[in-house]
DNA sequence: CGACCTATGTATAACCC
DNA sequence: TGGGTTATACATAGGTC
């Protein structure tokens, strides 16, 4: 997503997702490692996708295992609530991006207007510089 | 662990410890969850730490919970369609404000070069106008 | 693949409000 | 607490070997 502008959407080579997810996976297990040590809290992680038969999980199966199940557990309210969660989540992202797009935009008017200046402010100089002889070495194009 | 060096060790001072939790689960969850949408590959996390009452997950993902604890009576079979498209249609949101973003971000980089420009391309038009005299004006600042 | 490189976008610690 | 800003380190796409 960095060196060219990467869709944020399925890599459609094959081979170039695949590298992305090796890479990417990496440095998501590396992420989710860190609190355990710097914040006391621990972050366990579950892969599921075409490159294994079956999901696999970090740091290990009993951590997950068990919160699954406990999950799993949960009556109806709960589990709906975790749901919610899911999708506050998913809005706060939309919410957010459309925020920096407004800022960004803003910013990109910002800048447009200043091109405009520049611009305006250069054929002033260019009109103040010439003389009425300068006209002769026109052509018409 | 960017401004200045971080030990890789517990942050001390339980506020910071808790704001750098807080930012660093925002950025695991946003990390997680770009596999699905680039590599087609589900990442599930699990949190457990002092600041919640039980360990729970993310996105809280049916199929992978489905898959990995390999239970016929998940009562998560009922998902409606109803969810599964309202989920999509979200999704989308997501991506096409990602696209606009990065579209935008784009111009943004473009328009700010030509301003680069126009500066250095006004500042040779002064010197080249000028003629040594000219500096009799000076002074020292 | 995987290891390494570079350029660039991203995450985040410290800060402020 | 939670939001925004800034400076800096990190993550990663693309490339090469």
């Amino acid at each position: 997503m960095y060196r060219n502008q990467v869709n944020y959407a399925l890599i459609e080579d094959a081979s170039k997702r695949r590298v992305s997810y090796n890479k990417r996976l990496k440095g998501i297990l590396k992420k989710s490692d860190e609190p355990k040590t710097l914040c006391d809290v621990e972050v366990a992680t579950v892969i599921y996708g075409p490159y294994r038969n079956e999901p696999y999980t970090f740091p290990n199966n009993d951590v997950v295992q068990n919160t699954f199940i406990k999950s799993k557990e949960l009556p109806t309210l709960e589990r709906s609530k975790n749901k919610v969660t899911r999708e506050e989540f998913t809005m706060q992202r939309i919410k957010k991006l459309e925020e920096q797009l407004q800022k960004v935009r803003k910013e990109n008017r910002v800048k447009e207007m200043t091109n405009e200046m520049y611009e305006v402010f250069n054929r002033k100089i260019v009109l103040a510089d010439m003389n009425p002889s300068d006209f002769n070495d026109l052509y018409v194009v």
